[in-house]
DNA sequence: CCGAATTAAATTGCGCGCAATCGAATTGTG
DNA sequence: CACAATTCGATTGCGCGCAATTTAATTCGG
């Protein structure tokens, strides 16, 4: 079962015991992988004048909607883990966005709240999104089953 | 779930024609972002024994297409350029997989080969394919539309 | 021809992203 | 209470991914 129509080049002979691999062009997974990459390009120019990676961010976005989270509600939120958050977060503590300390009943814990210049950058972040969306050049419907489709899939390729 | 106290929205006063950012699980940039990692996922234990990493996978994917092509080739295929593909195709140049060298003619241009290793791997990649069709959990039909509308997103963003 | 502009890779530096491991804190069990 | 198991975060090591710069080869204009 292809997933878009028979590429130009490759001719394969009637299904061996192994089918040979899908070209490039044709796999899903190849198609997420650029799109996902071609989305941090139209980010980060947008985020740079505001100091800002793409997955920091996620990080405010997270914080803008529930501030004073622990790393691991930021790591089950955001799909990553301690390994990429603590050095991640300590450049945003850094960049006086964001605070960390521990949680004074579970010391385990380490609470990140947003500091007044962390807030501040939420005004600017509506730009941020009303630019990438125009630059989408998909209308609203498309947008909107493209991410449900892919939301599903994420979720599906989460439990197996 | 803490106390919500009111936070000093200053900010929202100031700018009130631009709308409050969407929260994150509402983004389609974020769909795609979750999505592809949770992709790089499936795919890190099925290629493990085969000795690839995913970016890795894909460059074989192309030469598997077309052998003998040029760094800045298969750039333009996957998207990426010569400072990540330099360091990744001397990882698979190491593991026996392909060979670099200078083209006679234009000594500019490095042409990758792949060596009899690198091509034999081929026979193993079907079946990988197969387990992350499988895992995806989606139909024919889905996985086709969303290959589609990535598809067209990416090559949208990247004219912007 | 010769020098300037262009092109292709390589290099450097930095920020993820994740597996594996560690240490500290907490919880569960007898 | 003791003590094993669990949880959370930090740390280490490695491989991308990309901007910026460098070096070498080629092409172009005069």
């Amino acid at each position: 079962m292809r997933i878009a129509e028979k590429p130009p080049t490759v001719t394969d002979a009637a299904s061996p015991c192994l089918p040979p691999p899908l070209p490039l062009d044709d796999q899903l997974c190849f198609a997420i992988y650029s799109a996902a990459h071609a989305m941090n390009r139209v980010y980060k120019p947008l985020l740079e004048p505001l100091g800002l990676t793409y997955p920091q961010y996620l990080v405010l976005l997270v914080l803008w909607q529930t501030d004073d989270v622990t790393v691991k509600d930021l790591g089950s939120r955001l799909f990553l883990d301690s390994g990429t958050l603590t050095p991640l977060l300590k450049r945003m503590e850094a960049a006086g966005l964001v605070t960390r300390r521990r949680d004074t009943a579970d010391e385990r814990l380490v609470r990140v709240t947003l500091t007044p210049d962390g807030r501040a950058l939420r005004d600017r972040a509506g730009a941020v999104q009303q630019a990438v969306g125009c630059a989408s050049g998909l209308d609203a419907a498309a947008m909107g089953a493209l991410h449900r489709a892919l939301t599903e899939l994420r979720d599906g390729l989460k439990g197996t």
